[in-house]
DNA sequence: GCCATAATGATAAATTTTATCATTAACTGA
DNA sequence: TCAGTTAATGATAAAATTTATCATTATGGC
């Protein structure tokens, strides 16, 4: 079964399960990654990174910054990589787990999703190549339900 | 059923293709662009632009071709963006038509592969969510079979 | 609240990518 | 085969992106 993910808004307990996965790694709750955090969080298409780093200007948080936050965040499995039909590298927020990304490609906009199955096409690579596979990226592209209606 | 594909070494055959594909489009064949044609096939693992543009400086081609030559390659169907475990743009050597990628994460080797089948994948999406779906990328990671006897 | 130190901002440097334009060389047709 | 047209290239510079350095700041643990 095909599970989607809607993103919660900011609450108590959203700040709480955040410090518990930042305190986990070691890391530090600040403000800056917070900032950063939010702003991913609100954008269902993602963001490149000076994309992001320009909108954070404004919230006192450098490009350094940026770029060092979207590392952790990363590999806190809080953002992930989406490359879009033009190739570019962007970041979405996302839950720790194997998801995929539903991009619409007039609006941008991102639907995670699990539950692709993939195993027997796995079990066909095995065999015929003698890979032992480990894992796999899918990203599906299509027009979203609104712009779908106002591209005709 | 699904089908491998083997590049084939170069020959008149080939340049008389490549000739054709580059004159329907209205572009010359130049040495340069045979010259990063040639490279990127002989790399199975891709390489990133500067990686290319490095190795293309013995012989002659400005980095400006390189970025220029790479983009053309693409539209015509004959190189293809594969992001590696690190999230780095490479461009793999491909055939026009529907291909993924199986990448090895220790050698990087490319093997591409077509007769994905994600119609039931995709019907789902398509009454879930209220997108048009118009298609997909995907890729596979694992080990190869040389890899995986060295690595244990 | 104090302390140790991780994290930040500012700055600079390195790298990657794009733009410009005079020169070169690939295709066209005779 | 050869000249003419013009796309393509290299050189150069500029812009944009990404990484490194280090003094200062602010977080989390006690």
């Amino acid at each position: 079964m095909i599970k989607f993910i809607i993103m919660a808004k900011r609450s108590k307990q959203e700040e709480a399960e955040l410090r518990h996965v930042f305190g986990k790694a070691g890391a530090r709750f600040t403000r800056q990654r917070e900032a950063v955090w939010q702003l991913f969080k609100g954008k269902a298409r993602g963001l490149t990174i000076p994309e992001a780093a320009k909108a954070l200007k404004r919230k006192g948080v450098g490009p350094a910054t940026v770029y060092r936050t979207a590392a952790l965040l990363e590999g806190l499995g809080l953002l992930r990589r989406v490359h879009d039909a033009g190739g570019e590298r962007r970041f979405v927020a996302s839950r720790p787990g194997h998801y995929h990304a539903l991009v619409c490609r007039s609006c941008g906009q991102v639907v995670d999703f699990e539950g692709c199955d993939l195993s027997l096409l796995e079990r066909v690579l095995t065999t015929e190549t003698g890979f032992r596979i480990e894992g796999h990226h899918l990203e599906v592209f299509g027009l979203c339900a609104s712009c779908k209606a106002v591209n005709k």
